[in-house]
DNA sequence: AGACTATATGATTATATAGTCATACAACTG
DNA sequence: CAGTTGTATGACTATATAATCATATAGTCT
């Protein structure tokens, strides 16, 4: 029985990859199929898939079958939330940085 | 140059492990040095100190020096607000599939 | 049924990661 | 100075991860 511990590692280590948070930021708008993504992220499909369902395992996207497409989203909003608080650090740290190289 | 969404993964990374995860929790009340940490989590001194190094590098954790003890603390208070972000999707997920199997 | 499209998966490879043990280094203490 | 304490690091091992290519599967269309 997994503990809260790792449930919660789960979830960071599905959104800590480059390929993945590109997923992520074109899922932002809402579903896209997995023909959308792979093109829109410039990755094969076959790794894109992959991707995919790494992170529908880990319970960070939600998947809908329509016809021969599956259309993937992001299964909470709070995720959304994470990235942004995300991108606010890595930019504090980055004109940070500037400033200490200035002085 | 490393682009944003490298920097982005970085500190996700950094914190999408559950050793780092419970220094992280650890260190929420404030700084503490690597001799409090390492008996709090139960790990090995060596292994600590490689997490906390990489949490530092990431810029997640700031340190100083104090005598021989060197104090670890959380560098940016929006780490802890994704914490908490991610912990409340974790119960959320935890209590939705409760209820799917009592379907 | 056969051709086609969208997605997933097996096998493989290269690289990264976590952990351990032993040891080095740095700063303090008597 | 020698001994001690706190932290970091080198070398190693086992395991995980990301990416790729080829192929399988599932659904659609004529």
């Amino acid at each position: 029985m997994k503990d809260l511990v790792e449930y919660r590692a789960e979830i960071l280590k599905s959104l800590a990859q480059p390929t993945r948070l590109k997923i992520i930021d074109f899922l932002r708008d809402g579903e896209r199929c997995v023909c959308e993504i792979f093109p829109a992220i410039s990755e094969e499909q076959s790794n894109t898939s992959r991707h995919l369902n790494m992170m529908l395992s880990a319970g960070v996207l939600s998947r809908r079958k329509e016809g021969l497409k599956i259309y993937y989203a992001i299964n909470h909003p709070e995720i959304l939330e994470v990235m942004d608080i995300v991108t606010r650090i890595v930019k504090q740290d980055i004109s940070r940085r500037h400033k200490l190289l200035k002085t």
